[in-house]
DNA sequence: AATGAATGAGTCTTCATTCAT
DNA sequence: TATGAATGAAGACTCATTCAT
C-alpha cells in the first residue's frame, strides 16, 4: 500500500521511541519488533543485529545532524559569527528535540576515539567493527564539522571572526564547548544548597563567551547576539 | 600485617583495572573478585551489589578529581588565568591517567542530569539511587566546580582574567570546553581523508583560544601559556 | 504430529514428576527443562516464573481435584450419605495418586488464608499475586466445595443425613476431617512402642465415625459403608 | 548477669519471632542473630545449622503444645466430652496465638510421614535427620495424643461418649478434625460471590458435629458446649 | 518477506556455613 | 564463648539470536 512507511523505517523509528527513554541496553529487540507493529525475526532480517541497529540509527543522526549544518549555511545575509551563533542554538536544541540522536552521535565518537587508537581498536564490539553503517559513519562523520569549519571560515572572510584563527581548530573547540554544554547542564540545573545558576541561566553567558572568544574584543557596546526564539 | 591493603580497596582496584580494559557491562563480579584475590561472595559483601560498587568507584573519581583542583590551588606563584591553564592540562592528563574514572565522572553527570528532571528519575537503575556512595555524591560532586569558580575569582582579582566575567557562567563554560574537548579527541584524530590536524596539534590552539576568552584581548606579543610538560 | 503432546503440557508433566520425588524448592527450573526435552528458556517463554509454573501446577490439581466430585455426583443409585463416603475414599486415593497435586491444594489454602487477611496479603510472595493462574483459582477454588455442599444437601433430601444439619457447614466439616486424617497419618503409622493403630486400621473407623455424624443415629445393625476396592 | 536470659532462648525467641512473619526460608540466619543481639557465629555454636534450629523450635513447640493438653485434664469438674470440647478451643486458640509452633507440629507430621515410609525416608533433609532435636521429638510427639486418648477414655468411662468408640482411632480422628479446620479457615473466610459462611460461624457448628459425632445421639434439648470465653 | 517458538550462553546475587582470632 | 570476615555452591532469570515453516 502506498500509505505504508517501509518497515525498515518502522523499526529504526520504535528503536528510537525505545531508548529514548529505556535506553540502548534496557531496551529489548522484542519491544523494537512489537511497536513497529513487526515479528521479532523480521527485525533481524533487516538489521543484522542489535549493534547494528544501533548504527543505523547513530547514521540517521548524522544525517540529521548535517542538515541542522546545512540549514545555517543556507541562511542568507547573516556573517560567520552569526552563523556559528545560530548553529549553537541549533544544536542545543536538537539535542533537546532528538536525545537519542545527540546520544547516538556522542557515542560514536567514543567508539571513534577507540578505532582511531589501534591499541584500543580491539576493544570495540565486533558487531559494531561489523556493521555496515558503522562503516558508513567512517565515511560521513566528518561531513558536519566539515559545513562548521566552512563557517569560521566565512567569518573571517567577513571580520565577523578574528583574522588570526585557524578555521579547524576553532571550530573543534567551538564544537567541544557545546558537547560539554550539554553534559553540565546536570549539575547546573541543581537545585541545592550551593548551585549558583541555572541551565537557562548559563546558555547566554556561554554564548557571549562563544562570540568573545571567536571577536578577540569586547564589544561592549554591541550586545551579544542570543537566540530566544528557540527556547 | 602493615603492607595488607584493606579488602574493599582491593576490590576497587580490581574494578578498576577490570572496568579500564573491558567496560563496566562486559566486567563479572566474579572477575573483579578473581582479580582482587577474594571470594565473589565477599565482594558482595563489601558493596551491594554491581552498582554500588561503580558507584563507590565514581565516589573515588570524584575525590582524586578535586586533589587535581586542590593541587593548582595551592601552587603558588600563578595569578587565577594561569590556574586555569594549568588545570585544563591537569585534567587532560587526568582522563589518560585514569580513564575510568573520568568516564565515571562523566556518567555521574549523566544521572544526575536526569536525577535533576523529575519526569527522569524514576529512569534512573533503581540499584543506583539505593547506593549510599550515590547520596555522598550528591553531596560533594559540585566541589571541584567550586574550586574552579575560585579560581576564575582569582583571576579577576588579578587582573589576568577580564573583570566582567560571572566567575560560574566562566567556569561551567571552561570546564564544558574541556569535557567536549576529550570527546572531540575521538574524530580530531582520524587519519582519514578529510581530517585536517590531530589531537595533539589542537591541544594549545585550544588552550590558547580559551585564554583568549577569559583575557578578552589579543595579546599577540605575549604567547599564550601552554603546557607541554604533560606531553 | 498427532503423537505430540504440546510443550506447555510437557512442562507441567516434568514439574509435577520433579516436585513429587524433590519437592519445589530443591527442584532446580533447568531440571524441568531437562526432563521435558527442551531448552530452560523455552519453560520461562510457557511460565513467567517458578512460583507461575507452580500456580499453573495447582491450577491444574483443583480441575483434577473437582472432577473426582464430579464423578461422584455422576454416579447413579447413590445416596448422599454414600456420596460423601465415596468421595473421602476418592480423595484419600487422590492424595496418594497425585500427592503433588494434593499438597498444592493444601499450598494454596495456605496462601489463600494470608490473601483474605488484609494484614498478611503483602506477605505472599509477589510472584505468585503476579500470577495469573493464582487469579484463575481464585475464581473456581470454591467449585470443588461447592459439589460436596451439594451431596450434602441431596443426603438431607434422601434422608441419608441428619435434616437438621447445615449443609454448608456440614460439607467444611468433612473436608476438614479429609485433610487432618491426611496429615494424621505420619504419626499414626508409627511402629513405635506407644503406637497403637496403623494408618490402614484408622481409615475404617474415621468413616465410621464421619458416618455416625452425619446420620446422627448409631445403627448398629447396619455396617458403616466402607470402600474397600480402593485400597 | 541473673537477669540476662541464657543465649540458647534468646535465637530460639529471635526465630520464632522471625519465622512468624517472614516464614522459614524467607528468615536468614544472620538476622536471627541480629534480633536476638548477639552474632552469627554463636547461633552457630548453640544449633548446628538452620534445619537443627527449626527442630529445637518444634521441640519447644510440642512442649508448649503437650502444656496446653495437660490443662485440660487438670480441669476438675468436667466430664470427658466437656474436655475434648475444651481441647479444641484451645487448639484453635493455640494456632492463633503461637502460629509458627502451630505450623512447626505440622511441618514434623510431613516429615513425619517420610520417616515411617521407609522408601521416602531418603527424602527428608539430612540436616534434620542429623538434629538430635529431631531424635527428641521422634520420643515425644506422640505424648499429646496420649493425654488426647486419655480424655476420649475419661469420657467413655463417665458416659459422656459413646461407649462402642475406639479411644485411639477417636481421637486421631478429633485431631484431624481440628488440623484439617484450621487449613480450611482460608477458604471459608473468602468473601467472594460464592462463599456462604465464615471462620467464625463455622467454628460452633464444627465443635456441635463433633460433639454429636462423640455422643452418637441428637440431643437438641441440650445444647452444645462451645466455647465463647476464647473468641 | 514474515512469523514466533526455541535456544542457551551469560551473571548476578543469596546465604548457610566455616574459621581465624 | 564470641565475633564477623570470608567462602563458594547453588539457581533463577534474561534476551540476543536462530530457524523451521
Amino acid at each position: 500500500m502506498a500509505g505504508e512507511k517501509n518497515k525498515e523505517k518502522l523499526i529504526l523509528d520504535s528503536a528510537v521511541a525505545l531508548f529514548t527513554t529505556k535506553g540502548f541496553q534496557s531496551t529489548r529487540m522484542e519491544d523494537v519488533a512489537k511497536r513497529a507493529g513487526i515479528s521479532k525475526g523480521l527485525t533481524y532480517f533487516y538489521y543484522k543485529n542489535k549493534e547494528d541497529l544501533f548504527m543505523a540509527l547513530t547514521k540517521k543522526a548524522f544525517d540529521q545532524f548535517k542538515e541542522e549544518f546545512r540549514e545555517v549555511l543556507r541562511s542568507k545575509g547573516k556573517n560567520g559569527l552569526e552563523m556559528i551563533t545560530d548553529l549553537v542554538g541549533k544544536i542545543v536544541f536538537f539535542s533537546k528535540e532528538h536525545p537519542v540522536y545527540y546520544q547516538a552521535i556522542l557515542h560514536f565518537l567514543d567508539v571513534l576515539k577507540k578505532y582511531n587508537e589501534p591499541a584500543q581498536r580491539m576493544e570495540i564490539d565486533p558487531l559494531i567493527l561489523d556493521s555496515i553503517h558503522f562503516h558508513k559513519l567512517l565515511e560521513i562523520h566528518h561531513e558536519p564539522v566539515k559545513l562548521g569549519i566552512q563557517m569560521v571560515s566565512i567569518g573571517i572572510k567577513d571580520g565577523s571572526i578574528r583574522p588570526e584563527l585557524q578555521p579547524e581548530i576553532t571550530f573543534y573547540t567551538i564544537w567541544s564547548m557545546i558537547i560539554g554544554f550539554e553534559k553540565m547542564s546536570g549539575p547546573v540545573g541543581y537545585e541545592g544548597k550551593e548551585a549558583k545558576i541555572s541551565a537557562e541561566a548559563w546558555l547566554p553567558g556561554f554564548i557571549k563567551l562563544m562570540q568573545d572568544m571567536l571577536r578577540g574584543t569586547i564589544q561592549a557596546s554591541r550586545p551579544a547576539i542570543v537566540q530566544t526564539s528557540l527556547f
